[in-house]
DNA sequence: ATGAAAGCGCTAACAT
DNA sequence: ATGTTAGCGCTTTCAT
């Protein structure tokens, strides 16, 4: 007995089967159905019969080798840094939302903050090019991002303060001072003094630039800040959990913890809560992002907020303007504004 | 003064610059790049030019061409429900892991539930064939997927027990039973009596699973359950919250609430908390996938864990043993089992 | 208004 | 062991 396929083979309907149903050349159903309609004339009843052949068949055009041919491919790719923060759906989403209106397909890539995978990023995109990239890059320098325009000629928009390239947009937003401002409030407004922190390691830029304005607001306070009172988490949850561990075993522990990011707040949070320290009452925390999990936990996480969909729809707009060619000149830089969300843990 | 573009038009490195340098035909550097050099006899010192002129010029293939050629493209698309739940996160991530050791670049796309982009998820792929697609459908029919793979090839893996496909893998996980069982350990183990069920509507077949499992429970303990008891939601915090509003606001309110995932029950604690009533000595909550969110909320959320990584991992081990070609028999089944986790909601 | 033909960058069958 | 050639499915000149 002879052993068939469970299903046929199957069946690539191109556009010569169309071409051929609607009895006319391959290249007049690539006028059809290409926006090149607009450009050359077709007549009603040709234009019909390829219409009613695509229905009939079902025909959907192969992007693939559009893309071949035309050198661009309807498709923008996205490389954030955490799939699992709630930060980036919002980033993700506005810019799904925005592609979709440009009838766009997006290709999301995930780093976990990762050199390695940053690298690995760009290569793909060097191997499957693409019309657009946007990205938040932890580690990629403007050499490297810069390499990846001239090889590909692809578009850039970028999240992040550090990138400065003639040709890419960015969309920054001045966390530094935000965390200065924070800090300063959690003194002069509500009076803490033993201020710690909960940030990352020295790698990444972002994480320095709130340290900094940490540090700063400290020190124009005229207080000190014990070095053991500087932890260094990697952004996720079980971190900020064991820093505030680590925190919370001091003899005499912070009275207020600020964090680089929400998750890690909402870690140091389990943790107090774990030890029995009453929040914010002996020890208050506050977090940055503003994802919605800071409302799901009690209590309710004081944080910084940043806007992602916002940014998120700056990005995609600019990166659009530059791949239909509506905007050429350099590089232009969009600030987000950062807004103190004060809610129960402080 | 002449307007120079800022970067010099970027430079496509080609085969053909790479076979020019190394002095060599293009076929030649075909045959050393593509896994067909062990097919074919090279000589080592051509073998040598072509990789140094690689080097030198920094040549990538084009992916894109390749793909056209040879029918396949090293990519696979995932169409998951939801980017913001962490349970999807999990599945991603293990595809993602099996797809890196397959050298296979994985593109994610996000339905929220809905059919709409369900359909539009078939369309692109229609469009831009992938080698496999891997799917947690909530709405496509048998007869949806099933054209898909008839018109395009494609190798499908999926999650979800409604599906029934010759050569479609499938993972399930029995979540009736579990509700049953866990439901069934709420009234004879726990001893509550007013029991109240956050589900979703009537379209989505797993949550009509779990309301009959929790149904059939509640009956075979004897017990009746009002109307009112019974509240849908969309998987989001906030529908729960606000399902739990509507629970807690009835004369005399449930003493346990089982939702249908994790963030409804998260949303459902929210509004408990808010409304003043102590979890879980006024009202237990129980919910369904085991997030790690489940233990960042007080109290720590009892549920019914789900094995997203695991899942994740036998759906795209099953479809790399397709696309391989290692298996060719009809779909096979893949049981996953569910277990529930005590915490102190209940 | 439409058809014929070239070619995007690559692989693979066919030569030698 | 390597070169030549024919496409993959499409867009886009160039004819007519």
């Amino acid at each position: 007995m002879l052993k068939r396929p469970l299903y046929q083979k199957h069946v690539p309907v191109t556009m010569r089967d169309v071409a051929e149903l609607a009895g006319v050349s391959q290249s007049t159903v690539s006028r059809v159905l290409s926006q090149s309609a607009v450009m050359v004339p077709i007549s009603p009843e040709t234009y019909k019969k390829v219409q009613d052949a695509v229905q009939q068949l079902g025909y959907h055009p192969n992007l693939l080798a559009r893309s071949l041919r035309t050198q661009k491919n309807a498709m923008i790719a996205v490389m954030i840094a955490d799939i699992s923060n709630a930060f980036y759906h919002f980033i993700a989403r506005a810019i799904q939302d925005i592609a979709t209106q440009h009838s766009c397909d997006v290709l999301i890539a995930n780093t976990d903050h990762l050199y390695q995978y940053e690298k690995r990023f760009c290569e793909a995109i060097m191997r499957r090019p693409v019309d657009g990239v946007i990205m938040v890059p932890y580690h990629l320098s403007n050499a490297e991002i810069g390499h990846l325009i001239e090889r590909t000629g692809v578009h850039v928009a970028v999240l992040g303060q550090q990138i400065d390239l003639p040709t890419v947009d960015v969309v920054w937003a001045d966390d530094g001072q935000a965390t200065f401002d924070a800090t300063n409030w959690l003194i002069s407004g509500k009076s803490y003094r033993r201020l710690a922190f909960i940030g990352v390691t020295a790698a990444y830029e972002s994480g320095q630039r709130r340290l900094a304005g940490f540090l700063r607001a400290v020190e124009t306070a005229g207080l000190s800040v014990d070095p053991s009172f500087i932890q260094e988490g990697d952004f996720t949850v079980e971190s900020g959990y064991r820093a505030m561990q680590t925190l919370l075993s001091t003899p005499t522990p912070p009275d207020v913890v600020v964090a680089c990011n929400d998750l890690m707040a909402i870690g140091a949070l389990n943790a107090a809560q774990d030890l029995n320290r009453r929040v914010p009452e002996e020890v208050a925390i506050i977090g940055f992002d503003n994802i919605p999990a800071t409302t799901f936990v009690r209590p309710n996480l004081t944080t910084i907020a940043q806007f992602p969909a916002e940014i998120g729809r700056q990005l995609a707009t600019a990166l659009f303007e530059r791949i239909e060619g509506v905007e050429t000149s350099v590089g232009r830089r969009f600030e987000i504004p950062l807004t103190l969300i004060e809610r129960q843990s402080t």
